[in-house]
DNA sequence: AGCTATTCATAAAG
DNA sequence: TCTTTATGAATAGCT
């Protein structure tokens, strides 16, 4: 169609390929259009020039998502679906390792047990009992590490008062400071014979 | 371009719509096909029909999911990324939940407590203390259900085993099968008043 | 599914 | 680039 009949096959002089890709890209957009309108069909159509620019045509009524969406189910071929199909995954072994999560949290409730056998019962009564032991062991254990810093804290101020009560009396030695800080970093040290007696305590 | 010149319309006659997609179809594939060899260009067509069969072109050299792409990055419109967006999000939340159901069975374990404070603590071992008492009471129901289940069987033995007594014993009455029914229906009943007696066994 | 009159698209030129 | 124009291609209506 035009001045004579043309061999389908790349252009090779730039300027009238681009003037026949402009052309054609019109004509083609022009005939997407129809189709749609005339045969009511979902129509897409993306055209990539070589210097980069993209044009594209999508039918009305609906969206290139949505045409890319139905292709996909249709033919069963993976477009995106590698990242896709990837989430889809990560979501599902999720999704099981939260249910799995999930029910041992209600065994641990007391619920849903009724369908267990015995053994499984007798892994969750286990657990309920070395989760107190645990809980009471660290608890016990936190319990005297506050201890253990409010003890320091303690001495601390007493330290620091007998320190400022010297301070008074000896106003006149320079080397006060220097003092202080030692004693207040040997706390720690000082504190540890008393731990021992505080876990009759809980 | 044929008998007559036609408006840019719906066809309403079904088979014409058909036939003129179909040849509309072929024609839309083979300028696709023309531009892409012409110009070397890429070029991604789907066309759906309405009766929901799918007819795609893309251009040798490349794939719809590279043209995709390729559209996506230039035209700075999300096209799946809707989808994905909302599938990470769904991970993020199931992940989220997850860690959260974690960390509470790690704390009904006794583990990684002492970060907790006072309050925390005492819900764990309420929970702990809760989750046992009901374990307990579960765990006890079934134990009676069981028992139960078990008695009605031995019930049902002996009442078998005396009925075939008596069925050797007057082996000339006619009517033993009636007996022998009406009996293995009450034992369900008969067993009940020992139950309460069975709590004092766990 | 083929045919053909007609309209359309477009290659080449201006 | 835009317009023109001659020509081949596409296709609507028919069979």
């Amino acid at each position: 169609m035009g001045r004579g009949k043309i061999e389908i096959k790349r252009i090779e002089n730039s300027s009238n390929r681009q003037v026949t890709f402009s052309k054609r890209r019109n004509g083609i957009l022009k005939k997407a259009k129809e189709i749609s309108v005339l045969c009511d069909t979902e129509v897409s159509l993306i055209i990539c020039s070589s210097s980069g620019k993209m044009h594209q045509y999508c039918s009305p009524s609906t969206t290139l998502v949505d045409i890319l969406d139905k292709y996909h189910k249709q033919s069963g071929k993976k477009l995106w679906d590698a990242k896709h199909e990837n989430l889809s995954n990560e979501i599902d072994r999720i999704k099981k390792e939260n249910d799995s999560m999930q029910i041992k949290l209600r065994h641990l409730k007391g619920e849903d047990i009724t369908s267990l056998n015995h053994k499984e019962l007798m892994a969750i009564e286990d657990a309920l009992e070395n989760g107190h032991s645990s809980f009471l062991l660290n608890f016990q254990g936190k319990m005297l590490e506050e201890e253990h810093r409010y003890l320091n804290f303690v001495l601390g101020q007493q330290e620091l008062a007998k320190q400022q009560r010297d301070m008074t009396i000896e106003s006149n030695v320079r080397e006060i400071d220097t003092n202080h800080c030692t004693s207040q970093m040997s706390f720690a040290f000082r504190v540890q014979p008393i731990q021992p007696n505080l876990q009759k305590r809980i």
